[in-house]
RNA sequence: GGGCGAUUAGCUCAGCCGGUUAGAGCGCUUCUCUGAUAAGGAUGAGGUCCCAGGUUCGAAUCCUGGAUCGCCCUCCA
């Protein structure tokens, strides 16, 4: 048997197995390299997940997206290389281990040793290797998971050093004092996008303080209060100053309850003293208060320790009048704004909270306590002392460490940035070089981001990362080292691991002065190292410097879209300071999985979907093809398992009915490689159709379009099973050659084209249809063939008169099974020639014994006349209305003819003559009363629903073979099985048996039919009569 | 608070460089075909294309404002 037979109920899951099993045995996938070795490269980049948690749907989703483009290009003839990656310093980690050691903080970590700390580290991240190993075979992601570059690697870290090097040198790499928001909790700063992690909603104290002013000066005088609000009362112990926007209009105000008079911004007045009683004293811009003097809410540390303007009223551009009082109280330590202001104006940074987020000794009797739960006793303090306006709650979003679940505090703190902002142009210029899918990325998120990009804050205060590669000497001097030889040189110790604890051991004299050089004490954030992958995996420039510039930049990389600040920020960032350009050209990026309800999938809420199991239940191809076809991928998934068995019900079985037809057929005919010419126009038809599947599957994937292009393969498939092969079933019967070559052809291709989306049907059909090649995989993309336009449109034409002629049966109640003498169709010109072409599908169809034309259906209605906006509206404008009228007055069957025959008509609009073709209107058929007629536009059908007796003997005859069907089918005979038929029963129904016998004996595979057979076989009814049937194998 | 995106049938989604009757599939009605298909075909029900304005001869489509949802950003003191 040419073709190894084929399970109709095939497991998906089960024959996927197979194929894993058939690939690793052919080594399918390194073959699939090794084919296109020297061929022009394709160049993909992984970026890199962490390997310290299990992997979920979403992963599936990036990683089926990450293997489509590559499978495709690698048939289109590229060298795809696929290089897996692991992402493995970092927080996150850290976060692990601590949990559990059961550590709580950084002072336990160096307690309990750095060095077993990051080797515990070391272990951790690999801890699901093995699930995730085994996840990315399974869903058929092809990627050198044996060849994996690691971020841990000494090699990986050291060209991550050489790359700090170049910026060090380039004067980019700074040790600036900055205001972050910082985790007292994990005793570090964080970085923006670690930030937006974890943003609450919180209510805080909201409080209006008064700080009296010391002084006269301007208009205020000695005694007045400014009112300042804060939702940060622990930051008060540290004011040192007061900001006001110099443009803005300030008031002096009495009112009822207080002494003395208040100064705030006049368009919150009403808002934050109420609107009785108040009496407004002076009006003035906020610069005329420039440098008023106030005493200070807490005394605990001077003014002049903030130096000349310590405690006076400063001018700030960030001051405004939407919340508040338009007086902003400055903390210099503990925000931006604060930070630049005290800068500008010179002020001291004094920060009175430790490390921990406690007070320091400075503080009083605070000292010690964590600031933020001293807020409510320094608000009482306030309040006892008279300087309180009043106190209210504020509802605001508050950003927490999205680990340890801290409050972040905004901090001054000393950190090493990379000067980005300074190279703003040049990241927008690469920005601009990419493709972005979807487009509005480019100019939207991402540009904006980076057009307000700041300084990357690179440093972090931890231990399981790449160490920052500074030196330092006790008199400042800094060395920025840039290679592990650089360092023998300096120090002649060469470094087994380039880790924390052993590489801060290191030390070497200073070049610049008698001083001894210690290496800072930080590791650099792990966006640094994975955005730095480009060179890094392949230890460049140290190490296979060629082999990097033949892979740089990536085509492709694909990612979720919260990588926007992540790693597509870093790839971009880091390449265009060492190169200046994008390390990337296109990029997919995916949205979120939500789950069936549109929520978020989290842990908490039990929601989450764990891939083994939709794997199991429906298999990897139809994962991978819900995730291709449901939507296009970057607007995020409402995610329900179901939806991915609709694609196993409604797609792949189907396909796989259609395919295990093929083989049914073939193998009983006997049939092996049939050639692919079509024997009918049917089979020049789907040929064309295919030709159409192949042009849109192969734009589409160009152009990152899976969904289009995999709908494209669907609807394809739609077609060939449920058009050609059941108007064809005949032939396949009879054993044509044309159609086994046909189908054959169209199966082969379509495994083909869904090589890329569903490796593993695809493959299996491929093996067993042609097998050539061990594996679809290794196969080139199919060329489309040739279309035939106006076939498909004739077709088109055919299909739609069946569709028609189907419903005037369905509405007369008569059976298909019945035949009837003649269907008058309605048709003329290119309209008649289509169906008159295609008349035996349609008659077959149909089961009529004749096809009528008429070109004029005034026996059946009227026409109507429509303009065709799309074509009229352009050349008549605002004139549509009355151009509408006219051709409303034209007299149908004049213009029918006309159009028939191809001619012009003229129109007069508003005096003017104009002429209007056969494209400008439209017909549209209305029937009369008491025809059975289907229309659509100017096509029609109708049916002859008189019958005679040879009519109703061949229906009953159709009826008979149908009831002796279905007894072949209970009886559970083979399709190519014959049989000895005895029917017995009514008269009438023997009688239309006896009359068709030959067609009866052929329909059912029958070499000899009896007719005594009463009372024997098994009962069936047929139009109220009864028919006995009985049949043996022959 | 700012930016970006989304909102079309019960469900999942097309359509969207404006063209007058808004589509598909699923699900649901009714009927039906079958020597591959727990399939197919026909049929019916089901839509204020989120809302309100505007531009236009004509708006699901373009503009403005708003609502809701999602994501990202944000020290708003």
């Amino acid at each position: 048997m040419a073709h190894r037979p084929v399970d109709p109920n095939q497991s998906f899951p089960d024959l996927e197995q197979e194929v894993l099993q058939r690939w690793r045995e052919r080594d399918v996938f390194r073959e699939s390299l090794r084919r296109r070795q020297g061929a022009e490269p394709w160049v993909f980049y992984e970026g890199p997940p962490t390997a310290n948690g299990r992997p979920g749907a979403h992963h599936v989703l990036a990683r089926v997206f990450k293997d489509i483009y590559p499978r495709f290009k690698t048939m289109r003839g590229h060298y795809v290389e696929r290089k897996a990656g692991w992402d493995t310093h970092g927080l996150p980690v850290e976060i692990a281990v601590q949990k559990k050691l059961g550590i709580e903080n950084k002072k336990e970590i160096e307690e309990y040793g750095i060095a077993e700390f990051n080797r515990q580290c070391r272990e951790s991240v690999f801890e699901y290797l093995e699930e995730w190993d085994a996840l990315t075979e399974r869903i058929g992601f092809w990627i050198d998971l044996g060849d994996a570059y690691r971020t841990l690697d000494a090699t990986y870290i050291e060209s991550v050093w050489w790359a700090l090097r170049q910026i060090y040198d380039k004067g980019l790499l700074y040790e600036g004092h900055k205001v972050v928001p910082y985790c007292p909790g994990c005793g570090t700063a964080l970085s923006s996008h670690e930030v937006a992690l974890a943003y609450r909603t919180v209510k805080d104290p909201s409080v209006y303080v008064r700080f009296p002013v010391v002084e006269d000066g301007g208009p205020l005088q000695r005694g007045d209060e400014l009112l300042v609000w804060t939702t940060t009362p622990w930051t008060l112990v540290s004011n040192a100053a007061v900001a006001v926007d110099p443009e803005l209009t300030y008031v002096r105000a009495k009112t009822g309850p207080l002494e003395a008079p208040v100064v705030l911004a006049e368009a919150l007045v009403e808002r934050v003293l109420g609107c009785d009683d108040v009496k407004v004293l002076e009006r003035f811009p906020g610069a005329a208060i420039d440098g008023v003097r106030y005493e200070p809410p807490f005394s605990y540390i001077p003014g002049r320790e903030y130096g000349e303007r310590g405690h006076s009223v400063l001018l700030g551009d960030f001051v405004t009048a939407d919340d508040g009082t338009g007086l902003v109280h400055t903390a210099i330590a503990f925000g931006e704004d604060d930070f630049q202001l005290g800068w500008r104006y010179g002020l001291n940074v004094v920060n009175p909270v430790r490390l921990d987020g406690t007070y320091d000794e400075r503080i009083g009797k605070y000292a010690g306590r964590f600031v933020k739960d001293a807020d409510a006793d320094l608000v009482e303090d306030l309040r006892a002392r008279g300087k309180l306006l009043k106190s209210e709650e504020y509802e605001h979003a508050y950003p927490f460490c999205w680990r340890s679940g801290d409050p972040l505090l905004y901090y001054a703190k000393p950190a090493w940035y990379i000067k980005t902002s300074q190279l703003r142009d040049r990241l927008l210029a690469a920005n601009d070089s990419v493709n972005w899918h979807p487009e509005h990325i480019k100019a939207g998120r991402m540009g904006n981001w980076l057009e307000n990009n700041v300084d990357w804050a690179l440093s972090r205060e931890r231990y399981w990362g790449t160490p920052l590669p500074v030196w330092r000497c006790e008199e400042g001097h800094l060395h920025c080292v840039g290679s592990f030889d650089e360092l023998e040189e300096l120090s002649g110790v060469r470094l087994e691991d380039p880790h924390r604890p052993y590489v801060d051991e290191v030390g070497f004299p200073c070049p610049s002065c008698s001083g001894r050089m210690q290496r800072v004490p930080e590791v650099i954030d792990v966006w640094f190292d994975s955005g730095a992958m480009p060179f890094a995996q392949h230890h460049a420039p140290f190490e296979n410097a060629e082999r990097f510039g033949a892979r740089f930049p990536a085509d492709f990389i694909c990612e979720a879209l919260d990588q926007t600040r992540g790693w597509f920020y870093s790839l971009l960032a880091i390449s265009t300071l060492l190169f200046d350009r994008s390390s990337y050209e296109n990029v997919v990026c995916l949205g979120l999985i939500l789950d069936k309800d549109a929520r978020k999938m989290s842990k908490s809420v039990g929601n989450v979907v764990d891939p083994w199991t939709v794997i199991d239940e429906y298999g990897a191809d139809a994962f991978r093809w819900y995730f291709f076809t449901a939507k296009q991928p970057w607007d995020g998934y409402q995610f329900d398992t179901e939806r991915v068995g609709d694609g196993v019900r409604f797609f792949l079985k189907q396909l796989w009915s259609t395919y295990s037809f093929y083989v049914l057929y073939a193998n009983a005919n006997a049939i092996e490689e049939p050639p692919a010419e079509p024997g009918t126009e049917l089979e020049a038809w789907i040929l064309s159709r295919l030709g159409d599947a192949t042009e849109t599957v192969t734009r589409g994937l160009d152009e990152y379009d899976t969904t289009t292009a995999g709908r494209a393969i669907a609807a394809f498939v739609g077609d060939l099973s449920n058009w050609y092969v059941r108007r064809s079933r005949r032939r396949f019967w009879d054993g044509d050659p044309a159609a086994f070559g046909t189908l054959r052809e169209c199966l082969l291709t379509v495994a083909k084209l869904l090589a890329p989306f569903a490796p593993f049907v695809a493959d299996e059909l491929y093996d067993n249809l042609d097998g050539s090649e061990p594996s679809v995989h290794l196969c080139d993309w199919p060329a489309p063939r040739p279309r035939d336009l106006d076939l498909e449109r004739d077709m088109a034409v055919a299909r739609e008169t069946v569709r028609l002629g189907l419903s005037a049966r369905t509405a007369a109640k008569v059976k298909v099974r019945q035949p009837l003498r003649e269907a008058v169709v309605v048709a003329a010109g290119r309209e008649r020639d289509a169906i008159e072409a295609l008349a035996d599908v349609v008659r077959e169809e149909l089961n009529v014994k004749e096809l009528r034309f008429v070109e004029r259906a005034d026996e059946l209605g009227s026409y109507e006349i429509k303009p065709n906006y799309r074509t009229l509206g352009p050349r008549f404008g605002k004139h549509m209305p009355a151009v509408a009228e006219a051709v409303g007055s034209l007299d149908p069957a004049i213009v029918a003819d006309a159009l028939r025959e191809g001619r012009h008509i003229g129109v007069s609009v508003g005096g003017t003559d104009h002429e209007v073709g056969p494209d400008d209107l439209h017909l549209r058929l209305e029937p009369l009363e008491g025809y059975q007629l289907e229309r659509e536009a100017s096509h029609a059908v109708a049916l002859d629903l008189s019958l005679d007796d040879d009519l109703r003997r061949e229906g009953l005859a159709r009826e008979v073979v149908h009831a002796v069907q279905n007894a072949r089918k209970a009886a559970g005979l083979a399709v190519e099985d014959r049989i000895a038929l005895t029917l017995g029963g009514d008269g009438e129904l023997l009688d239309a048996a006896r009359t068709h016998e030959a067609y009866v004996s052929g329909e059912t595979l029958a070499v000899e039919v009896a007719y005594d057979g009463d009372g024997k076989g098994e009962p069936a009814t047929i139009e109220g009569l009864e028919l006995r049937i009985a049949l043996t194998r022959a």
